[in-house]
DNA sequence: TTGTATGCGTTATCAT
DNA sequence: ATGATAACGCATACAA
């Protein structure tokens, strides 16, 4: 049994294999009568013609492939965004090649020389990359998109969210209400959780601005663990908390995302303190779950779906736009929005 | 700037282009002497040289690509499972094309399309197919292996689980603990959801054995939702759970997996009841957050990093061994593990 | 409007 | 041990 090509389809259909390639692929430099048209399109469909995807791209050097780099697809945030990019790119007849890196920069790089083995048409990161210059370089012959920080890179093409922004905003919602002593808890930032350290830069900075930052206590995790999934971060939440609320006064723990906060909720009530009532608790990223706790998290939206779609819709039209006719960098940057809910309350007057 | 290719390399390493071939393919057939092996190889280093995989892939037909089948990437049962399959797959250079079908027949018949197209080198499916014929016919030309539930397919590789004694080692330890009021709740019964319905099958079967079945109370969700996420799971399980303990008595709920037990945890937790003192809940799948909520999930551990392997140690196995010498159909089952935690307790004698 | 002919960059067979 | 050469299946410039 061997593999059927054009040529048995021009031969059914009584015509040359050249036609049958003008047919399927709707050439417009070339008239085709309706009649042959139909002829080589039923033959096509009868013997169940498949283009062999090699010999197309050996000629049009195109995959329809697209490399997606992800740093750890366990933690729920980014699910969410490559459902909503996949969806779209399926949509256009492009398939998404999965790149977990578990944000080890040795598997970024083996990760990029694949990509670059398998010609992929495009990619989308998903995280800050880490060799930004080769990137750059790499992005004159197919298009990058960045999908992250403000700021994460200079020279690609970002949507971005202004992580800074979410930390002030947070603040300033615990402010109004009341708020003095505030805690922030975080596992240890690696070299990829740029949006962590911004967020923190955030809350510092909203702070000094009412001269209150020697009330912010800041809990770093110290070990430097091997995240493989996204059990650390609650982890992490839950004992730095613990360790916190045993020598500190605070009215208001913010987590450096919502796996983080869920694990401080979960230490809190270990406590036996009532949320918002006793202490406020917040996190960033809004993922399903912030809605589900209880009490829901008060948190920070980051418009992932959106930004999924943005950017697979970038790069099809570079992809569709001959390649060299905007060289310019695209940067898109949303503004974080803050989604308030049941942690977070009136600061408790009396400690 | 145009591509370079092996020629450039023969050129500059001052061999012929099939040497550079046989050198760079390591093939066996041919001896090449060290020194000569030696330029090729500082030739292509230096000039940085890729192959190009479409006239690569013309000649072998070799992809190196997987296609996995995914029936919804948000629900965090599967990131697990992708990534044990990713990351093993890449370690032995293959790359994984993800298809997240949303458990719909028509986005399955789509990507089964797609996949054809791109011709993969094999295909991993997550959940049982729903066009078993077809994909029977399709494992001759190339390997397919399916994760999921015992006969899912009488016809294909299988890496099964029963779920139908997860159902039934659940209802064992719940009559263990004294309970015999005991309610099942779930989202609706897809045609891809084999699991859900053989693991009910279990629980009825064994609350049958001691005739305590009519103590059983089914609650399933009326409306077939489109299912986007996760979230939909959750919200069954709240909504259910409600509705349920406003109108019955029962000291145990059994989840439909550990989302929709988590769901139940909060109604419960509204209620003002106590988990487990005055009913106990459990779930299926051990999903990573069923050890972070407060109380701890008892659940049944489906071994799911160790099935994803499996399932790829099976498709690169049927890669290597040129094909045809194995054509009787695999099948691997796992015997599910109950994992006892806190949420399960001894049943309120009083009621 | 359709057919002929060529080359894309490999691999692998056959000479040398 | 190495080099010349013929496919692989398709797209496309050119001829008819």
């Amino acid at each position: 049994m061997k593999r059927l090509t054009s040529r048995d389809v021009a031969k059914l259909a009584g015509v040359s294999q050249s036609t049958v390639s003008f047919v399927l692929n709707n050439s417009k430099k070339v008239t085709i009568s309706d009649e042959t048209r139909e002829r080589v399109l039923s033959a096509a469909k009868q013997l169940n013609y498949v283009p062999n995807v090699f010999a197309k791209g050996l000629k049009t050097n195109v995959s329809k492939l697209i490399g997606l780099m992800v740093p750890n697809i366990t933690n729920p945030f980014y699910p969410l965004l490559i459902q909503s990019i996949e969806e779209y790119a399926a949509t256009n007849g492009y398939n998404i090649l999965l790149c977990n890196t578990h944000r080890k920069i040795e598997n970024e790089r083996f990760y990029l020389n694949l990509l670059a083995q398998k010609s992929v048409d495009g990619i989308i990161y998903l995280f800050a990359p880490s060799f930004p210059e080769e990137l750059k370089e790499l992005s004159n012959s197919l298009p990058i998109v960045v999908i992250g920080d403000r700021d994460d890179n200079k020279d690609l093409d970002t949507i971005s969210l202004d992580s800074f922004k979410s930390g002030q905003f947070m603040i300033r919602h615990l402010m109004e209400l009341g708020h003095e002593r505030i805690a922030f808890i975080s596992g240890s930032f690696t070299s990829t959780s740029l949006s962590k350290r911004k967020r923190l830069e955030g809350i510092i900075h909203e702070m000094k601005k009412h001269k209150l930052d020697k009330f912010l206590i800041i809990k770093e995790d110290a070990n430097e663990r091997e995240i493989y999934d996204s059990t650390y971060e609650i982890e992490v939440g839950t004992s730095l908390a613990l360790e916190l609320l045993k020598n500190n006064k605070v009215t208001a723990i913010v987590g450096a995302n919502d796996m983080t906060a869920f694990g401080a909720m979960t230490a809190i009530q270990k406590l036996g303190l009532k949320i918002p009532d006793d202490i406020s608790i917040c996190g960033f990223d809004n993922i399903f779950l912030s809605k589900m706790v209880i009490p829901n998290l008060t948190t920070i939206d980051n418009y992932i779906p959106q930004r999924g779609r943005l950017a697979m819709d970038i790069l099809l039209d570079k992809l569709s736009s001959s390649h060299n006719d905007m060289p310019q960098v695209c940067k898109v940057e949303y503004e974080p929005l803050l989604v308030v809910r049941e942690s977070t309350g009136p600061a408790k007057k009396n400690t």
